[in-house]
Formats: structure tokens, sequence, C-alpha cells
DNA sequence: TTGACAATCAACAGATCAGTTGATTATAAA
DNA sequence: TTTATAATCAACTGATCTGTTGATTGTCAA
């Protein structure tokens, strides 16, 4: 390693104090995987790290608009910045992935049984119509 | 069952037309997946069928609000709804987020050699870095 | 020192989002 | 038939998103 990096940690203190800090970065990292530039950069981050400009270069979009759509990713904790001098180094962060990653997967099981599932719930439905009438 | 019930399925032409429409319903997927409401909404459908009314009943906001974040659902194509006259039962369609969860546990692979990863893009940065030299 | 480069900041325009209230459609009940 | 209910539609407001261009900061090279 030539220089010094600091690792730029995103620390959000009006998160940080939020009694849900947890779904509030669900939020952000689903938000996050809903563009597909966004996905794109990450996709190309599991590789390994990355400049911006890096980043940038593929896309039809101005340096600018890449910028910020990293910050998006940064602020949802997917990816992390080391800033050594004027460049910056992109790198995956998967932790909040993995955390979305589980919230989804709790529905894989109702994958197999939905239908049952659904089954109960007209009956239930149905007895429901049968008190009102 | 009492009545006959034509289940509404969500055909948006445009979309199936589209050459990444697998892209486009992943961008609506994880879209629908970043607000807490519809995720406290799919959670609900993951134990049965529910009416619109009965979903909106737990949150402050009002029926049209809720009718929409549905809405939003159902053209990620993580809800169906079937309407029996004036009632619509809504239920869960774990398809989408079935695709979600694939394309995030892409990355699994990569939460325990991300180090790795980026030992090497860094190691190629600083070799770019000394060919700038 | 001067100039080129990487990256971000700032301000703006257009589009979309999330909530509201009021009107409307269609069915069930009195 | 009249009335109440379930749900959606329509129009509006305020906030947020995404892109642009122009200016700025900080570092490397000539």
């Amino acid at each position: 390693m030539t220089t010094t990096s600091a690792t730029i940690r995103f620390i959000d203190t009006e998160l940080a104090s939020a009694p849900d800090a947890h779904e509030e970065l669900l939020n952000r990292a689903f938000f996050a995987l809903s563009d597909p530039v966004r996905r794109t950069i990450l996709e190309r981050l599991g590789e390994g790290a990355f400049l911006v400009s890096e980043l940038a270069a593929p896309f039809d979009i101005s340096l600018q608009a890449i910028s910020r759509h990293i910050q998006v990713l940064v602020r949802a904790g997917l990816v992390q910045q080391a800033r050594t001098g004027r460049i910056s180094t992109c790198s995956l962060d998967v932790g909040p992935m993995f955390a979305a990653s589980v919230w989804v997967n709790r529905y894989s099981k109702y994958w197999q049984n939905q239908f049952d599932a659904l089954a109960a719930g007209l009956a239930r439905l149905d007895k429901e119509a049968t008190r009102h009438r």
C-alpha cells in the first residue's frame, strides 16, 4: 500500500438514534436495488474494487449522476468508499444485501404452501361472508 | 366456493413487449419492497388472503392510499387480486419475490471472499496508479 | 507555478411518489 | 327502491428522484 487511506463509513446520526434503524436500512437497501444502473454497479463491484470514473464509463449518463447513484448505495450501506487523494475507491459491502436476502427468503416457505394459505384465507372469508348474511 | 371470481392478473403490454421485461419486473419488485407499509402488507398476506379494507385497518392512512399501495404490489406481480362483486381479495404471489431473492443471493458467495476481491482490486488499482506515475 | 484530472457540490427542470379529499361504480342489505 | 358498504378513480399538494450544467475542491503531473 503506497498511501494511507481513510475508509469513509456513512454515519447517519438520525438513523442511529431511530428505534427502527434496521427497518430504515431495509428501506434504503431495497430502494437502492430498484434501479438497474445501481444494480449494474453492484454487479461490477462483485468482481472487485473500482474507481468512480471506472464505474461510470459504461454508462451514457454524466459522471455526476453516477456519483449520486453511488451515494445512494453508500447511504444504504451497500457500498463503501475509500478516498486516497483525489481518487475514490468503491467496494462492496454485502451486509445490508444479506439482510434484504433474509427478509425476502422468509417467503420462500410460502412458495410451496401458498395454495394452502390461499385456500385457508378464502375459507375464512367465506365464513365471514356467511356471518354477514 | 359460493361465487365465480375472475382472477385479475396484471397484463402490461408495454412490459410484455419490452426486451428486458425481467429487469423491469425486478425494478418494480425491489421498489415495491422498499416501503415499510407495503412490506407489512406482504407479511400479512403471507398468512393468507385478505380484503383491501382488512389490510388497511392497522394503518393510520386512508383506504385510498392503501389501495394504491396494493396497486404497486400488483404491478410488481407480488400480489394478485380477485374481485367478487364489490369486494377484492388479495393474495400473495411470491414469484417475483423469488426472482429478487435469486438476484440478491448471487452475492452471498462474495460474502465470504469479498476481502480477496477487494485485495485483488486494490492491487490492480495500485498497478494502475504506478502506471500513471 | 500552471494546468489537467477525479470527484463532489450546488442549483435547476421534469417526472414520479405518497398522501389527502371528493366523486364514482357496483354490490349487498333494509 | 333506498341506503350503506367496498373499492377505485380523479384531481390536487408537497416531497423526493434523476438527470442536466456549471462551479469548486483537492491532488498529480509538466
